[in-house]
DNA sequence: TAAAATTATTTGCATAATGTGAACAGCATG
DNA sequence: CATGCTGTTCACATTATGCAAATAATTTTA
C-alpha cells in the first residue's frame, strides 16, 4: 500500500500510519477488531496501537482505540499554510453559482486528487473509507491533469493506482486512455462522461502555480438530464475555463 | 516528548511522527535543515523523510519537504465523526453572543486542552507550535477540570506536562494549584485571573459525556478592563454554567 | 568553465529494536 | 466457579534500523 520511496522504507513506521488509518477508518476498533483485519500478531498490534496513543494520536474508551481530535487540529494547520484554499473556495462558490452545476476545486497530491473545497462529495463509492480522494483517470480534472503529464509520469500514476472501474465507463484500459488523453490535449480540457459516476457528466481543468507547477484542478459537472452535449462543451467549459483563470490570476498576487 | 504507554513503544514510528511534526511545525524543510533539528544522522533522517512520504503524510518540491494536505482531510473525518463538534459550535457562539465576551469548547486529551470550536486563538503564546492547544493548570476550564479528577490523575498530567509559566500569575506550585483546586471544586467552576495572558479573565467548567464521563470544558472570558470581579462570579460564571447544561442536554438527545 | 561547496542518496555493517508466539492477567458471562 | 473473552507481558530470534563514510547530484563561487 505505501508508495514508492528514495531510500530505505521504514516497515514500523507504514504499519503503524496503516494502523491508524484503520482506526480513521472503522470509526474505534478494538485490539481484537484489528487482529482480524491486519495480518500480525496481537502483540505487534498492541505496540503499534500503544505507542500511536503515547504520541497522541489515538486515545481510547475502554477498548477501542479512537483517532484523537489532535489530527483534525494538526490537519487545520495544513490548510492554514496556504492560501490556496480561501482563494479557491471564493471561486468554486462563484463557479458553481454562474453555472447552476456543482464545482469543486481538487489538489494532486501523490498521484490522487484532494477535493480542498466544493461542492458536497460526490456519488462516488467509498472505496478507501475516506471519500474526497479521487483517482485521475476517471475524473475530469484528473484527465486534464494526465494529459499534461509526460507518458512516463502517467505510467507511474497508473502503476501506483491501478485504473479501478467505477463505472460501465470507466476507462479501464491503458490504450484506451491515452487515447483519450490525446483528445483532451488537443481540447484543453477533460471531460468524464459517466466514468466516474452513472449519469454524471462534468468538465475540468489544471491549474497551476505562479511557476507554472500544477497544483490541481478546477471541476463543474451535473447529472445528464439537466446538461446536454453542447452545454458541457461550450458554456461549461468555458466557465471552468474562465474560472481557471481567475484562481490563477488571484494567486499570483 | 511521547507520553507513557502501556507496552513496549516502537521508537521508530515515535522519531517518524515527531520528524511529521516538526514538518508542520516549520512550514517545509530540507533534509539539511531538520538535519540541526533533530538529533539524528542525516541518512536516518532520510529514511523517516522518505516513509512518510511514501505514506502521503509528506510530498516535496524540490528539496523541502510539507505536510500533505491529505492530513487535512483526515482530519476533517475525525470532526465528522462526532456530533460534538457542530452542538459545540451553536452554544458557543450563543454563549459568546450573551456575554458578550469571547467563549469556547475545549476536548480534554491527553492531558491537555484543544480547542475545537471557539473565538479565534487567544493570546496565548505559540509554544508548541500548534496554538490551540492548552495546560490545564493555567486555564479556566482546565482548573475545572482538574477539580474534578483525583490526586493521582492529577499528579499524572503535572509530571506529564509540567507547568509552564504562562504569565506572572500563572500558578507554578504543585502546593498552591492544589489549594486553587480545592477551592475550585467548591465553587463549581474554574476562574483564571491572568495566570493564561496578562490581563484576561476567565470562567470555565466542565463537559459531560451522556454517561458521566469527562469531554471538555466551555468558558467565557475577557479583558479585565470590560470585566469585574462581581461579574466574572456572577453573570459571567451563571452563563457558562447555563451552556454547559443546554449543550450536555443537547448531546443525550 | 572549472572547482568548491552544499545538498541528497546509497551502502555495508553492527546492533538495537521489532516481530513473534506463548504464557499471564483481568473481566465479564454463563 | 469455571469458561470464554479481552488485553498485556515476556524471552527469544531475527530482522529492520541506526549509523558513518562514500557516492552522487546539484548549486555556488571563483
Amino acid at each position: 500500500m505505501p508508495g514508492p520511496t528514495t531510500g530505505r522504507a521504514l516497515k514500523t513506521t507504514q504499519t503503524s500510519l496503516r494502523i491508524l488509518e484503520l482506526v480513521l477508518e472503522h470509526e474505534g476498533l478494538t485490539l481484537a477488531e484489528l487482529d482480524g483485519l491486519v495480518d500480525k500478531p496481537k502483540s505487534s498490534l498492541h505496540s503499534h496501537l500503544e505507542t500511536l496513543r503515547g504520541c497522541r494520536y489515538l486515545k481510547r474508551n475502554g477498548h477501542t482505540y479512537e483517532v484523537s481530535f489532535r489530527l483534525a487540529l494538526l490537519g487545520e494547520q495544513v490548510r492554514r499554510r496556504t492560501r490556496l484554499d480561501t482563494v479557491a473556495t471564493d471561486i468554486v462558490t462563484d463557479l458553481s453559482k454562474r453555472t447552476g452545476e456543482e464545482a469543486n476545486f481538487t489538489v494532486l497530491e501523490h498521484g490522487r486528487l484532494l477535493m480542498l473545497c466544493g461542492s458536497a462529495p460526490t456519488a462516488a463509492h467509498d472505496d478507501d473509507g475516506f471519500r474526497r480522494e479521487y483517482y485521475l483517470h476517471n475524473t475530469a480534472a484528473g484527465k486534464a491533469i494526465l494529459a499534461e503529464m509526460d507518458r512516463e509520469q502517467v505510467e507511474a500514476v497508473l502503476d501506483r493506482w491501478g485504473m479501478p472501474r467505477e463505472t460501465e465507463a470507466t476507462i479501464a484500459d491503458r490504450d484506451r486512455l491515452f487515447d483519450a488523453l490525446d483528445e483532451t490535449k488537443r481540447r484543453g480540457y477533460g471531460i468524464v462522461d459517466e466514468e466516474f459516476a452513472p449519469g454524471l457528466l462534468a468538465v475540468g481543468a489544471t491549474v497551476h502555480d505562479e511557476d507554472g507547477t500544477l497544483l490541481g484542478g478546477l471541476s463543474v459537472g451535473g447529472p445528464k438530464y439537466r446538461i446536454d452535449t453542447a452545454q458541457l462543451y461550450g458554456d461549461l467549459a468555458d466557465a471552468v475555463l474562465e474560472a481557471v483563470d481567475t484562481l490563477e490570476q488571484t494567486l499570483l498576487q
